[in-house]
RNA sequence: GCGGGUGUAGUUCAGUGGUAGAACUCCAGCCUUCCAAGCUGGCUACGUCGGUUCGAUUCCGUCCACCCGCACCA
């Protein structure tokens, strides 16, 4: 991972944000080829999503959008995690997991015990029960212990409440709240009414346009609305590089489809097969994706089902893209809260509904880092090593690369430069004559150029030229007139 | 947020209480007829702020950032 860090860094991909200023933590930039990559991501999907199929359109929605929409989203509420720490033993706890009980014996309360969610947690608390009743030489029937989440005990209650680790009381801190939206203010009044949030997800843009665009792109379920674009979270650990950061950009699709309570499979299955398959197109090896379904107890209450494609990063299996089905809460949210009608009318059913949704999520960044480390290979070659980026031809940053032989043959360096200025109308192409052709060769291998030019003495003879290839490193020999065609079969 | 570690050139690393060196990279020139060749020259660094000191890159503290572990992760 730390070799993938540093080419990035070496090679323009990817900067610390405010790297001069010491960087902040949490942010990144996208150098020159960063940027490419990144675009060239975000075009692929944006091609085999929405212009590839004629069931999906687009849109582009404000990153600020009106602060009810948060309301009704449930994110003002609940993305949040109140938190809990032992002092004593360092330990942190989130308050919906640490639960608690009075113990009664005989009706008089002899203390506190407290555990953590799981199946042990009543059981674990009867045994605690038990050790405090001996303790506090009490006979007499315990009575049965209830259960509460730490978030309903008042505040007297956290002097006396133990903590599950140490056992002992006065240990544990209130809940401490932790909003993970970022919060901002419009207009020139810094008060609570000016309040707005940077959007924590794109996907509610597109709920609060699911009229509009039904109304205006002729449209009928099933279809869906896709979506690019900048998201914010106030994550209290960002890690890993750019797989944890605060601003990310997100890929979404919501897919709306009927409301019958038989129909969502179907759909559900088919986008995690369609979007497994598209990662395979932009190069992630096939080896390091999986799937993980959420099991169902863990599953939000308007949540159907939920499958997450994963892959195998350098520090762990994680997650790339979720794709869940989410049932009609979010629109039916959006109705309650805007008060507008967000049914659909079904000419063939003849009836009316609000459809429900399946919704690939995918993360822009996490994407490229993916690619990155399915990429990148160290090569052992005649001795030495070659590093290189193999990435899939579609996606790499440089198309091709054109390199005259000799910089100082007049009619070797004007052919060069006519091949390159024609190709360069069509994608992004390197020119580049400075050292060894070798060494050219190896510094387009560490930019994941897949194709090489190479204008040489029999070029201004019979305009011919070499065309190099990254992966295998071999050489045709093509006449000038056939690079572009060469090429484009295999970029495009 | 806690504990531990780290911070010197674009990268990877040396080193010192008297302001620093290497390798590779990069740039320029010479040379060079296809895979990091050679020669010459050149650019570039002690994360931040403060303290101790005659003097701090070095010692101490603060902050920032990065790494590992714990915890957390719509």
């Amino acid at each position: 991972m730390d070799d993938i860090i540093s080419l990035c860094k070496r090679r323009g991909f990817i900067f610390q944000s405010s790297e001069i200023y010491g960087g902040i933590n949490g942010f990144y930039d996208y150098g020159p080829l960063g940027v490419e990559l990144r675009k060239n991501i975000k075009d692929a999907w944006w091609k085999d999503m929405v212009h590839g199929r004629d069931d999906i359109v687009g849109q582009d929605a404000s990153i600020i959008m009106h602060p009810n929409a948060w309301e009704a989203s449930g994110h003002v509420d609940s993305f949040t995690d109140p938190m809990v720490d032992c002092k004593e033993s360092k330990m942190r706890y989130r308050a919906d997991h640490l639960l608690w009980a009075p113990i009664f014996v005989e009706g008089e309360t002899i203390g506190y015990v407290s555990t953590l969610e799981g199946p042990e947690s009543q059981s674990d608390a009867e045994k605690k029960a038990n050790d405090l009743k001996r303790k506090a030489a009490k006979q007499g029937e315990l009575a049965a212990i209830e259960l509460k989440e730490y978030l309903e005990a008042t505040p007297d209650l956290y002097d006396l409440i133990p903590s599950p680790a140490t056992g002992k009381p006065g240990s544990l801190t209130p809940p401490r709240e932790f909003n993970m939206m970022f919060q901002t203010y419009v207009g020139a009044l810094k008060d609570d009414s000016a309040i707005a949030y940077l959007r924590p997800e794109t996907a509610q843009g597109i709920f609060a346009n699911f009229k509009n665009v039904l109304d205006t792109a002729r449209v009928k379920i099933p279809f869906g609305i896709a979506q690019v674009g900048k998201a914010f979270r106030n994550e209290i650990t960002p890690k890993n590089f750019i797989f944890r950061s605060r601003e990310f950009e997100q890929m979404e699709i919501e897919y709306f489809i009927e409301a019958d309570e038989g129909a969502w499979e179907d759909y559900y299955h088919q986008w995690i097969g369609t979007r497994m398959e598209w990662h395979k197109t932009i190069g992630l090896k096939e080896e390091l994706l999986s799937t993980h379904v959420h099991p169902k107890d863990k599953l939000a209450h308007y949540s159907r089902a939920c499958t997450d494609i994963m892959f195998e990063f350098p520090f762990g299996v994680q997650e790339l893209e979720g794709i869940a089905a989410r049932g009609n809460y979010d629109l039916s949210q959006h109705q309650k809260h805007s008060g507008k009608s967000m049914e659909y009318f079904d000419d063939v059913k003849r009836e009316k509904y609000i459809p429900h949704v399946i919704e690939p999520s995918l993360g822009v960044d996490r994407t490229l880092l993916a690619i990155m480390c399915s990429a990148y290979a160290v090569e052992e070659v005649d001795g030495e090593t070659r590093n290189v980026l193999k990435f899939a031809p579609r996606i790499a940053p440089i198309k091709a690369a054109v390199f005259p032989l000799m910089k100082n043959k007049p009619e070797i360096v004007e052919m060069s430069r006519r091949i390159y200025d024609s190709l360069r109308k069509r994608y992004y192409v390197f020119y580049d004559q400075a050292g060894a052709i070798g060494r050219r060769y190896r510094r387009m291998d560490e930019a994941g150029t897949p194709y090489c030019i190479t204008v040489d003495f029999d070029s201004i003879e019979d305009g011919t030229v070499t065309l190099r290839d990254r992966d295998s490193m071999e050489q045709v020999r093509l006449p000038e007139v056939e690079i572009a065609s060469y090429i484009d079969e295999r970029v495009l």
